[in-house]
DNA sequence: TTATTAGTTAACCAATTGGTTAGTTAATTG
DNA sequence: CAATTAACTAACCAATTGGTTAACTAATAA
């Protein structure tokens, strides 16, 4: 039986469901294993039927987001569209992203605080990186590949693409993982955040759009 | 007695520097009393002498940290060199502080992951964000007033100020926030890490440039 | 039907935790 | 000097923790 009836499988899927929540508001250490059964609603003692301790909860709980997050970030297309629509596809799948999954960005965030130990350690990206979609891949990427294309022919000047995938994502990522500090000196309107996106958004297009093209 | 004399200050001191070091490896609910006085070389029991609890030496420990971060970031001068130099200088002060003091980055991104609670909690921006130097600041901000005239001048076109602090804020923040990522894909050769921290300043510096000046 | 296996539970436990206490030593003060 | 206060310590403790165990139930298979 075991793996493959509804109702039990869902059981493990819970557990991990409500591990991330646990994490997300505690950290790894802050993490209970009684308050991870009690929101899965379950006995405490299924967490570790199911899994070996709390460390390799927590390590398949990374693993998953860390798969979602990339997989999600990794979708831009392969179309040949002009540079404006381009970076603002970019800008949107990130920002999109960052809107609809808060929690996934901040469990990023704490691995990276931490160092990335875990990260590391779990081999995380190791097949994902090699991926030819994986933006910052440079020989197959397909941010790097139209990119290369539009310095080829003149359209924008050269520069390192690295750096510019790098710089939006940096951009667009500093409103989800600074908004704290945001909200606290009011930089938008309390409950204005979603606006305060789309201006931001329109803002990185801008800046970035001139300045790449070629004068 | 108890404040004025050399030992005994330095016994507390001891303490908030050693609990940092323990906050930024573990997290607050990680970190562990015992190894904090460890780490000093302190009875335990010092700890409760001079501080509550564990949760206000945490509180104590983010005041004296995002005083020290914000402090740093603020210097900015009022000097009116050519844009060229200012946006370097922001660039360079920004880089600088992180890299001679990648733990405190760390923490901030730590207390940001968690929501900021603590950080709003505890008023930590309070009085800092109405300062006149506090380079978000739409009325007095030295970088805004900067910026400001050379709008009016007609050297860079219209642009919202806030967002090109968080541009430039986030474009070089990035490079340090994120570094367990790029150290994993591998974006640049591993102990090159300052190599590339140069490179991304000076990318940066001719984005920012090409993107607000008048063409 | 019966045996086997998977899923689930309540009760339990050793170890660790943040925090306290009662007392000692060292410094300051009058 | 004696008296007071501050700095410091070892031993202790109640509460909590991650993790185990032995027994129970429900499903599947022969």
């Amino acid at each position: 039986m075991a793996n493959n009836t509804n109702i039990k499988y869902s059981t493990k899927e819970k557990i991990l469901k409500y591990a991330i929540k646990e994490f997300l508001e505690y950290g790894f250490y802050g993490a209970r294993m009684q308050r991870i059964a009690d929101k899965a609603k379950i006995n405490k003692a299924m967490l570790f039927y199911y899994y070996k301790n709390k460390k390799q909860i927590y390590k398949e709980a990374l693993i998953s987001i860390f798969k979602t997050v990339i997989e999600n970030l990794i979708n831009i297309s392969n179309e040949d569209v002009p540079i404006e629509d381009k970076i603002k596809e970019i800008i949107d799948i990130y920002a999109d992203f960052a809107t609809k999954n808060p929690d996934y960005l901040r469990l990023v965030q704490y691995e990276f605080s931490r160092g990335g130990k875990d990260f590391a350690k779990y081999n995380i990206l190791k097949d994902i990186s090699k991926s030819q979609f994986f933006p910052l891949n440079p020989d197959t990427g397909n941010i790097f590949k139209y990119f290369d294309k539009k310095m080829k022919s003149g359209e924008i000047r050269n520069i390192n693409l690295a750096h510019l995938i790098i710089s939006i994502a940096g951009q667009v990522m500093a409103s989800f993982f600074a908004r704290p500090l945001f909200e606290t000196i009011g930089v938008y309107k309390s409950s204005d955040f979603d606006k305060f996106i789309k201006e931001r958004k329109e803002f990185i297009v801008k800046l970035v759009l001139d300045g790449i093209k070629k004068k």
